[in-house]
DNA sequence: TGCAGTGTTGCTTC
DNA sequence: CGAAGCAACACTGC
């Protein structure tokens, strides 16, 4: 489930090994409503070939002329003023390497596809990703930029650079919580917007503050004090801070560390991040509190649909 | 074996 | 209007 950090580790892969090249062609096996591809502003599904004809058209033959985030979105530049839009949601990953298209001999799926993509090489970008690569790029230097996503829920859409649909695609996202414009008094303006949500939905709303999920906020209410529970409007002054500097300590923390595999995130070469071994909260059910002194035991508990782990005894 | 759990987003329902 | 529920999907673990 990549956040901002695993988003953001994405993206600096792409632009240290993928940039420079050259689009010679893509593929998909999308049958399904999930990966939607806008070209300008017409949505439709790719398994509608028209239409994945002509996001082919758009793109083969462009640069790759760099990449960067926005929100839990990354966004590949073309040359062109095209760009690719990709948002890996809960199980996608963009990999980078030599992949090979091979007829499928039932030994990985059991969905009937015919054609499947395997890396070339042994190593970490073999199984379990290779089974669910729905998405290839095909790179002038021979390589692949794939998509593989177990779950199908991943989207790509494709815009050009700085038009309409980039504005509207992005028109609902809150600021970006790394931006050095962002500091505590659009923190607290922002989350006032919630005043009875709970603090760890709100941390999670896309539209109050982009790039955190479930794992995040975990642990930025872990090192800020407070329970998930907390509305808003019962925050202190002193609370609020310790939000906004934990927010800013613990992305960064978490990119610098190369983001979160707890789950099944990998980077671009597929080797997984650190961030998972730094847990104090997120997954931890029943170990000992990690707080210096504190002798509470982390407990789950679900809030607003979601499950979030906590210390009762130091987070109120 | 069957079913809950996993989690983001956006749409629907109350 | 805001909050809650659910679908999209596929696999894991109990």
């Amino acid at each position: 489930m990549p956040e901002l950090p695993e988003v953001q580790t994405t993206v600096l892969g792409i632009n240290n090994k993928v940039t420079g090249q050259t689009i010679t062609d893509i593929w998909t096996d999308y049958t399904t409503n999930n990966l939607l591809v806008t070209t300008n502003n017409r949505k439709n599904q790719i398994k509608n070939p028209k239409f994945f004809k002509r996001f082919k058209k758009e793109v083969v033959g462009k640069k790759i002329i760099g990449a960067s985030r926005r929100a839990k979105n990354v966004l590949i530049h073309l040359s062109g003023d095209k760009t690719i839009l990709v948002h890996m949601k809960m199980t996608g990953h963009l990999l980078f390497g030599e992949y090979r298209r091979v007829t499928n001999d039932q030994q990985f799926t059991t969905n009937n596809k015919k054609e499947i993509w395997v890396a070339e090489e042994p190593g970490p970008l073999q199984d379990p990703f290779n089974r669910f690569v729905h998405f290839v790029i095909t790179l002038s230097n021979g390589k692949h930029l794939v998509l593989s996503d177990m779950r199908k829920f991943a989207k790509v859409t494709l815009f050009n650079t700085g038009g309409p649909d980039e504005a509207r695609e992005f028109s609902h996202l809150g600021p970006e919580p790394l931006s050095r414009s962002f500091d505590i008094k659009e923190l607290k303006s922002q989350l006032s917007k919630k005043p009875r949500g709970k603090i760890k939905t709100v941390l999670m709303d896309q539209t109050i503050i982009s790039g955190i999920g479930n794992i995040y906020s975990d642990e930025i209410l872990f090192s800020s004090n407070i329970s998930p529970l907390r509305t808003i409007a019962t925050l202190s002054e002193k609370e609020s801070k310790l939000i906004f500097i934990n927010t800013k300590k613990i992305l960064k923390r978490g990119i610098s560390l190369g983001g979160d595999s707890m789950s099944d995130y990998r980077n671009i070469d597929g080797l997984p991040g650190n961030f998972q071994n730094k847990h104090k909260a997120y997954r931890k059910t029943g170990s000992a509190c990690s707080k210096r002194g504190c002798v509470g035991k982390i407990k789950r508990i679900v809030v607003g649909g979601r499950s979030a782990h906590y210390c009762p005894v130091h987070q109120t």
